[in-house]
DNA sequence: ACAGTAAGCAAACGATCGTTCAAATTAAAA
DNA sequence: TTTTAATTTGAACGATCGTTTGCTTACTGT
């Protein structure tokens, strides 16, 4: 078993972690372009330039080493603090969408780990449920309170649910389906300016949601 | 290859057909369970109650298959006629979304070409690609059609391209992430009634964005 | 009745998979 | 230097995979 730290009295050699780097790169970019199953150990090893018994030394087993994978990898979603009351709503929303899509425009490593995720929605394998109480549910509830408190409301209630689940789920869904988008129209996902304009319309389109269902609570409010 | 007669004296032996019909129903159930790589061809013909060749002697091999449980498989997606110019706006969107929607009322089977087609999208294997033409896109462009007439516009342009995908993204994300929506907020999507009252809110909310890209439209055309 | 054919079946094949193991190698510690 | 432990290695194991192969059964047409 290898160590994880160095200690005093018994220093170790620092050149396994290299090869367990190495692993981790390669098991980011294989994993999420071919998926778990169709990626063998053996083609990791090789991507890595380690023997094939490295992956079973340093993670237990296969899948020990995705999920070490997919747990140590930054966290790709990190919009902070749009919740701030401070905030306006067209400002909350714009960093909302702005860092959400952020990423998009990034390099290939947090697009690897994007695609990482998205696979584990359609499959999931235990770690994406993990992800989602860790991640997910404290933007969910962030979301929540933002509406909340433009509605003018004491507590969420379910059509308050309703339009924060569709306003995440609008910038999920152009994470989620770049290709499909891209295949449908090449120029809308093409390029950081093209992002930007897209961040820049949803949160336009969030603004009129909200107004509309403020209206529409009012009218109930009527009859 | 296999031809098949149905016998009227001795139906003791199973119609090749009916091999043929258990095998797809149950490989509907496995792929879209498990996926295409965890589904294994003995447990596919153990499910179906077949001899393991089986699925060698009618498709060819696996690949052929999926390809052919993929494409003979009702087409999930049945809004039409939604873009008709006698309908309203609001009408128009309603019976999208309700038309869009309404698989997830409706018995496991379309659910589960649901999910097959959701696993497609992240792990394309060529069905999709094909799908998405001959499906997706007519459905784009009958949106992007409504839309450009709501608008008052002569030819789509990019945002309108934005606000289609949008749309039509909302609709999708309720779909494809329909089990991490159960984990945020189980009564969102549970039961016939919450189910309506989703597409109702999501038509709702189209009909806000679209007119709020007006008036964001008739401001920049003021500027 | 008899050939012809579609269908079903058990068994086996070759390939690939994840994993294990014992020996070899390396470098720090004593 | 010797000792010790972390790391690397190549080979092998057992299991499972998709597919093929003869062979038997059941039915059809003449």
């Amino acid at each position: 078993m290898p160590m994880s730290q160095s200690s005093v009295h018994h220093p170790v050699r620092i050149d396994g972690f290299e090869a367990r780097n190495r692993l981790m790169a390669a098991g980011l970019k294989l994993f999420s372009e071919h998926g778990f199953e169709k990626t063998s150990v053996r083609a990791l090893a090789q991507a890595a330039q380690v023997n094939v018994a490295a992956v079973s030394y340093y993670f237990g087993d296969k899948a020990g080493f995705y999920r070490a994978l997919f747990t140590e990898s930054v966290s790709p979603h990190r919009t902070t603090g749009f919740d701030d009351p401070a905030l306006g709503l067209d400002e909350a929303l714009d960093r909302f969408y702005a860092d959400f899509l952020d990423p998009l425009k990034a390099g290939d490593e947090i697009r690897m780990v994007m695609k990482l995720h998205f696979r584990e929605m359609a499959q999931p394998t235990g770690a994406w449920q993990a992800a989602l109480e860790r991640d997910v549910r404290p933007q969910h509830k962030a979301l929540l309170r933002l509406l909340t408190r433009a509605l003018g409301l004491r507590r969420p209630d379910l059509d308050t649910q309703r339009l924060a689940i569709t306003i995440a789920g609008m910038a999920v869904h152009v994470f989620a389906f770049q290709d499909g988008v891209k295949a449908l129209c090449p120029l809308l996902m093409s390029g950081p300016k093209a992002i930007d304009a897209m961040a820049d319309r949803l949160a336009g389109y969030a603004m009129s949601m909200i107004e509309g269902e403020r209206q529409r609570r009012a009218a109930a409010m009527g009859t």
